[in-house]
DNA sequence: TTGTAGGCGTTATCAA
DNA sequence: TTGATAACGCCTACAA
């Protein structure tokens, strides 16, 4: 049986109200009271039961984070850096991380989140791989149930964000790649209602359109964000009749899957064909050659968003804040000769 | 305000003991008023609130999980299946998965069992990465706290368990690479105090001297898990007068380090050096050339973690459990050429 | 500065 | 088959 607030109470004789409150550091305890108290829970081992303070306090302290977990091979090495940083920033505030996986497509992510939201099992929600029209949003707006996001909605809602300005990026690196000469630059998307794939795709037109390049629809193709599915996509850009001469993709994975594909054809990424990602995941600096790639802090963002998120939690009044951060454009040899 | 149960009660004219039961599958039930509380329940979008319910029972109903995130840049592809894995399997039998990280190194962790552990705030945890002698078991199993494990520690406790055989999966590995021609088979290890570390080193001595071959320790350098170890380590070994032909590699992430090193000194893997790894992770699949493993399936694994546990906590009686699984070993090009 | 008492939303005991 | 009531462990007005 784990020791509770009146073992300590009683070993001191003092009222369960007065530990309680020299414990949270109220300031109508007598500090040599205090002492004694701090000091023998110490010795007790006593830890408040964090559901019972739960319970009583309205509050969870802990924070939810559901992962997409769309593809049956879940290894995206971006949720990896996600995930430390949301814990590492959750566990430094002494607020938990629940975590859970669903599939955005089915169901059952649905009563995932409303399951939490009703129980009053999380304080509010961590949301990345927003949608254009994103159900959490608007489920979570009219619940009026607090909630931070990486990337944005089309929604006319107001809420805490975190952005990272794909758009620009994605332009940035177009432009570089036009300056290593090439004029075929095809891009593999991720599915269209993803808002980083608008703002990346965005990027693409708008890098196109500065350099006086025309856009040809023949030259996108869709992958799904994982190795495999920019591994397909890049096969079908290079069996064109007039194949690109440079490939930009929505992320990294799907650049290291493009990249097997050129290998298998024979092609030397970087001098037969520009390869370039988006992430700055780890794997892309060891890939051969090392893959060009607009690099984003994760484990800054994933600490970013808990620390808003917590900012909400503390003060709800507060307007939303929207945080920007650009990516870096990180050129290396798979982009670094031209055509 | 959230709907409770009183809520429903009252608008039912019944008691809340009878509502509580009536959604519990109480027997004492009738029928008719079953039907009608559910009915009522759904329509009034009531879900039990959680922390009540836990508070009453003394249950969390959640399991407890700590990434190990040794290294600045965690980035363990094995962490996103694993995760997945716990995360999809909790979920199933309606559990919820409490997620933190430490650095096993620093103080901090213990201090987020034992607050998780005295707070009630887990009903159980899920360990890996364990050590030779690992202070979880000793301390949980002090408490009576249930847990399970991914590989075995030394202590002489009894505890559910999941194995891999890394022994016999390293034994076979180096018969493979002796079959193909190697003589000088070098191993880059992990740090020696981790269980899975210990079996794969037998595995590699048992290897060396199944076939007959000398073990030398100047032949062995440590890593530390990470592409960076393992390209360091990689060095180390390829620096040395006499050189090996063959690197079996604790895991697939010190492979692709290896691998690395090899090629920035224009070495041939598959063909000058053969390099193998160990884990599976898809990563290993898309290298050049792609990367000989022993494999195991961590997604599975990781479900079987959790079934074990939620079997411990409802039967706490029954004697622990330990599940024993074989790698496979997958031979791909980086090592199929001999010497 | 300290103590008393009530209640958070549930489930469990016992009586009706 | 149903209902009143007492916890679970903690926090917090309010009283002393």
């Amino acid at each position: 049986m784990p020791i509770t607030i009146r073992d300590v109470a009683k070993r001191l004789n003092l009222s369960i109200t007065t530990v309680s409150r020299a414990l949270d550091g109220y300031s109508d305890v007598s500090d040599a009271t205090r002492e004694k108290v701090i000091q023998t829970a110490e010795e007790m081992g006593y830890v408040p039961n964090r559901i019972a303070r739960q319970l009583r306090k309205h509050k969870s302290e802990t924070i939810g984070y559901i992962l997409p977990t769309s593809t049956p091979r879940f290894n995206d090495p971006f949720f990896n850096t996600f995930l430390a940083g949301l814990g590492n920033e959750a566990t430094l505030s002494n607020y938990d991380l629940l975590v859970s996986t669903a599939n955005p497509a089915e169901e059952n992510e649905q009563q995932l989140y409303k399951r939490w939201v009703r129980g009053r099992r999380v304080d509010g929600f961590i949301l990345n791989r927003m949608q254009l029209h994103d159900w959490r949003v608007q489920y979570l707006a009219i619940e009026n149930f607090p909630f931070v996001t990486l990337e944005r909605t089309l929604d006319e809602i107001e809420y805490d964000s975190v952005e990272v300005n794909g758009q620009a990026g994605m332009t940035e690196l177009i432009s570089h790649l036009v300056e290593m000469g090439h004029r075929r630059i095809a891009y593999i998307s991720a599915s269209a209602n993803l808002s980083l794939e608008a703002s990346r795709f965005a990027g693409y037109q708008a890098g196109l359109a500065a350099t006086g390049l025309e856009f040809d629809a023949g030259l996108v193709v869709e992958g799904d964000l994982t190795r495999n599915g920019g591994y397909q996509a890049a096969q079908r850009l290079l069996d064109l009749t007039s194949p690109p001469t440079a490939i930009a993709c929505v992320n990294d994975l799907t650049a290291i899957g493009a990249m097997k594909a050129a290998h298998e054809r024979g092609q030397v990424v970087g001098k037969d064909l520009a390869i370039a990602g988006f992430d700055g995941i780890e794997e892309a600096e060891g890939t051969h050659p090392p893959l060009t790639t607009l690099s984003q802090p994760i484990y800054e963002i994933a600490c970013q968003l808990v620390k808003l998120l917590l900012i909400r939690l503390e003060s709800p009044e507060i307007p939303p804040q929207r945080i920007r951060i650009s990516p870096e454009l990180l050129v290396r040899q798979s982009t670094n000769t031209g055509k």
